[in-house]
DNA sequence: AGACACTGCCTTTTT
DNA sequence: GGCAGTGTCT
């Protein structure tokens, strides 16, 4: 994050934090500064506001107005939480160990893991992800008949998702739904069913490791006092994108504890600020920073209101604004600025910055998601040029899908890059797979998990089985992986019962490595053993092996890195058990995996990018039905969610803001017409500089077959060219475009759908060659080596170009 | 039980 | 254009 200039001396009277405040501005020194029962810090894009929370903490610590193990500061992402305690440690040192700062949900596992007894789970619960819970609603749904009544899995998963977040539960919503719609009685029925059966399998998912803290805390009063006495300080980012749960957690533990309650923690080591002479602790003193320009999160429950209202929740409350931004050009704010400025019922504020206009945003509208691709890769190449690093450019889309094609084009292109989000690592199905046999021996209750790995590999065991298996459960009364113990009461097959005993014997012998029935504690490394034992001694590796399946390589691969992660996790973690293992991985976001290994350009998606930023950023995909969204248009406040989302885009950018966009795009194998965004029309014509314009293409578009990618000189501004600026009217009418999409096929830069190789073609300086989109060229340069040599290439037409030699559409010449 | 082919639906965004 | 879920055949 930037850091903010000198502007302000530190004030007098306050020894011992000069460096803390100094550099800081009025309203940024009085954030920090400030002390009383409840702040809020209106933060706008790039205003230092981490900064500040990080000072803020620091200040505290150095006053010794507050302990470490006093402080709690929530973020959004570990990521995000991992960047604050670095950069609190930066400034107190060890001081900052002790301090909670973690994100909600982490912090909620801490704290029910502690608590778990006293309300029916075991410390070993297990944590469902969407995917986890969708497969079990899945199976509820299927099981109700609910299907019939119009439910479906997602939409009953969402449902009941929205419902949590806003504290419901099956019964309170019984209460007030219709009972007489027989749908609905459904969805109760299989609402009640879903938390039963995470009850039993003694498993939260993601809403109840909220939803169950607040629950835990109004149950049981002496509960929440602990943690009220522990907690002191409260600290909260991104505040606007708390949804009602948080909300609540956040007012519960902001309470005042009543007096009587004995502290059971005060001998372990807590911290009470006052001697035990005090009958009643105020509430602990909070801190939130939030922007509600940047609340992107509204479709998982986020309420603005919290932040909007929160003066009214907290009476006395100080706010401090922070406009002044210390990231981007002014060319960028004031686009930023515009665009936002169309959000109506919004507290208006704008963002400044000293830094100068800066350069002009580029536009560029392909003719194709390629030839948008091809752009970027070659304006990517362009600023390497003049040496920004490529991690310091990031390329941002509306949605995941979209990434494909800039991938191909990068890959052609040779430019590295990595890809935030998108297919995560464990969400592919042989992690879930080996995590599931790890499941399988940390809560032996959670049966989805002892399902999921009963036929993985193939044991012969199928539905008839598996159905079998459950049957004898419930009719003994014993869980599902008990009887497994027990294949030769199961009435099964002689092959099949040596597989399930199979099984059972593996599971136990990893048990043993993992939880010694001795009960001493294994070391940390033992994860990384069981992990070994069970995927080995279960057949699963050798069938992937014994596969001919290519991919399986690959899986084999993915698994070798589970193994290499349990084993980072045991040096990072000397005390690391199991549980502490499934709880990482289960929390890690990939918003969490932006470990700069520098040297790549980062694609996401934009609202991964949010906290991010860079010194060029280009968003893609800036067209109606993109961004915004066309599912958007149903929701109530969708637009301006979506406007918002654009803005988190665009400020994100520190010197070079590109803005681009395709005329066509190939969306489920069909090629469509986009309209440029409403949002481009909302950016004043004179800070855009068009490369190609919308106008441009629509006017020359179909028809010439002038090089793409050849750089028009100058550029007017503006869209179009001759004054019928696009924005009177939405562009030209559908009809008009029409000939261009079906004579789009013909158009360079269509990727090929196989892919070409061209073995150990060998390229030296000085060779001519002809590529098939961009003409002759001579070549400058080759580097890099085997499968990744790299052709630099200057064209006549279409410039310099870099080509990965092994699959570029050329011939020597 | 498992391999394979077919079809329909799809794509918001994520802790 | 891909993937998951379903159906059919061995």
């Amino acid at each position: 994050m930037t850091e903010a200039p000198l502007i302000v001396p530190a004030v007098p009277g306050q020894q011992g934090q000069d460096d803390l405040l100094a550099g800081l501005n009025p309203q940024q020194l009085e954030a920090v500064t400030y002390r009383g029962p409840a702040l809020l810090i209106v933060a706008g894009a790039g205003s230092g506001k981490t900064s500040v929370l990080t000072r803020r903490i620091a200040s505290l610590l150095r006053s010794r107005e507050a302990w470490p193990s006093q402080i709690l500061a929530i973020t959004f992402t570990n990521k995000a939480a991992g960047e604050m305690r670095e950069r609190v440690v930066d400034l107190v040192g060890d001081a900052a160990r002790g301090m909670w700062i973690s994100t909600f949900h982490s912090a909620c596992v801490r704290i029910l893991r502690r608590e778990a007894d006293q309300f029916g789970f075991t410390k070993s619960f297990t944590i469902y992800d969407s995917g986890d819970s969708r497969a079990l609603i899945k199976r509820l749904v299927k099981e109700h008949e609910a299907d019939a009544y119009g439910l479906t899995p997602a939409a009953t998963q969402s449902r009941i998702s929205k419902l949590k977040n806003e504290l419901a539960d099956a019964e309170s919503f019984a209460r007030q739904a219709n009972m007489s719609d027989p749908a609905e009685r459904k969805f109760v029925e299989i609402f009640a069913d879903y938390q039963r059966q995470l009850r039993k399998a003694n498993a939260f998912d993601f809403d109840d490791l909220i939803g169950q803290t607040v629950f835990l805390f109004r149950a049981f009063p002496k509960v929440a006092d602990t943690y009220r006495r522990r907690f002191r300080h409260i600290l909260v980012d991104e505040y606007q994108d708390t949804n009602h749960a948080q909300y609540s957690l956040i007012h519960e533990l902001t309470r005042p504890v009543s007096s009587d309650a004995p502290d059971p923690y005060a001998a372990n080591g807590m911290m009470i600020f006052e001697p035990e002479t005090t009958p009643e602790l105020e509430g602990a003193s909070l801190t939130v920073v939030g922007d509600s320009d940047q609340s992107i999160y509204a479709f998982r429950g986020a309420d603005i209101r919290n932040i909007s209202e929160f003066e009214r929740d907290f009476p006395g409350a100080r706010v401090v604004l922070l406009e002044q931004n210390y990231r981007s050009t002014q060319n960028i704010l004031s686009a930023a600025n515009a665009v936002i400025g169309n959000n109506f019922d919004r507290k208006d504020k704008k963002l400044w910055s000293d830094r100068g206009a800066g350069d002009k945003i580029v536009g560029f509208t392909g003719y194709s998601q390629h030839d948008e691709a091809q752009f970027v890769a070659d304006e990517v190449e362009a600023l390497r040029r003049t040496g920004m690093p490529y991690s310091e450019m990031a390329v941002f889309y509306r949605t995941n899908s979209q990434s494909r094609a800039l991938e191909e084009i990068f890959i052609r292109s040779a430019v590295p890059y990595k890809i935030m989000g998108g297919t995560k690592f464990y969400e592919r199905a042989e992690i879930k797979d080996a995590m599931a046999y790890l499941i399988a021996v940390a809560n032996p209750a959670d049966e989805m998990s002892v399902r999921r790995i009963l036929n993985k590999p193939r044991r012969g065991i199928g539905d008839v089985t598996e159905t079998a298996i459950a049957r004898f459960a419930e009719d003994h009364g014993i869980s599902f992986r008990e009887a497994l113990s027990v294949p030769g009461q199961l009435g099964v097959g002689p092959k099949i019962q040596a597989g399930i005993g199979h099984l059972d014997a593996v599971l136990k012998e990893a048990t043993e490595i993992l939880l010694p029935s001795s009960g001493e504690v294994p070391p940390s490394t033992s994860v990384a053993e069981g992990l070994t034992l069970l995927i080995a001694k279960s057949g699963y590796l050798d069938a992937l092996r014994a596969s001919r399946d290519p991919q399986d390589e690959a899986r084999v691969e993915n698994l070798d890195e589970l193994v290499a992660v349990t084993r980072d996790f045991a040096r990072n973690n000397p005390d690391g058990t199991i549980v502490d293992f499934l709880t990482e991985v289960a929390l890690v976001a990939d918003a969490d995996d932006l470990d700069d290994e520098s040297g790549s350009v980062s694609m996401m998606t934009m609202h991964t990018a949010k906290g991010l930023e860079y010194d060029a950023v280009f968003v893609t995909g800036v067209e109606e039905d993109l961004i915004p969204h066309r599912i958007s248009a149903g929701e109530p406040g969708g637009p301006q969610e979506e406007r918002r989302l654009f803005y988190v885009g665009i400020t994100r950018a520190r010197k070079r803001l590109h803005l681009s966009l395709a005329m066509t795009r190939a969306q489920f194998g069909e090629v469509t017409v986009a309209m440029p965004s409403r949002f481009l029309q909302e950016i004043p014509g004179d800070l855009v500089d068009w490369r190609q314009s919308p106008g441009d293409v629509n006017s020359r578009g179909g028809t010439q077959s002038r090089a793409l990618n050849a750089r028009r000189g100058g550029g007017s501004g503006g869209f179009g060219s001759g004054g019928d600026r696009f924005g009177v009217k939405p562009l030209a009418p559908r009809d008009a475009l029409k000939p261009l999409s079906t004579s789009m096929d013909k158009f360079p830069n269509k990727v090929t759908g196989k892919v070409r190789d061209n073995g150990d073609l060998e390229l030296t300086a000085g060779d001519r060659i002809r590529h098939s989109d961009f003409g002759e060229g001579r070549v400058d340069a080759v580097t890099g080596e085997g499968a990744k040599r790299i052709a630099h290439v200057r064209f006549e037409t279409a410039g310099l170009k870099k080509l990965l030699i092994k699959i570029a559409p050329i011939e020597k010449l």
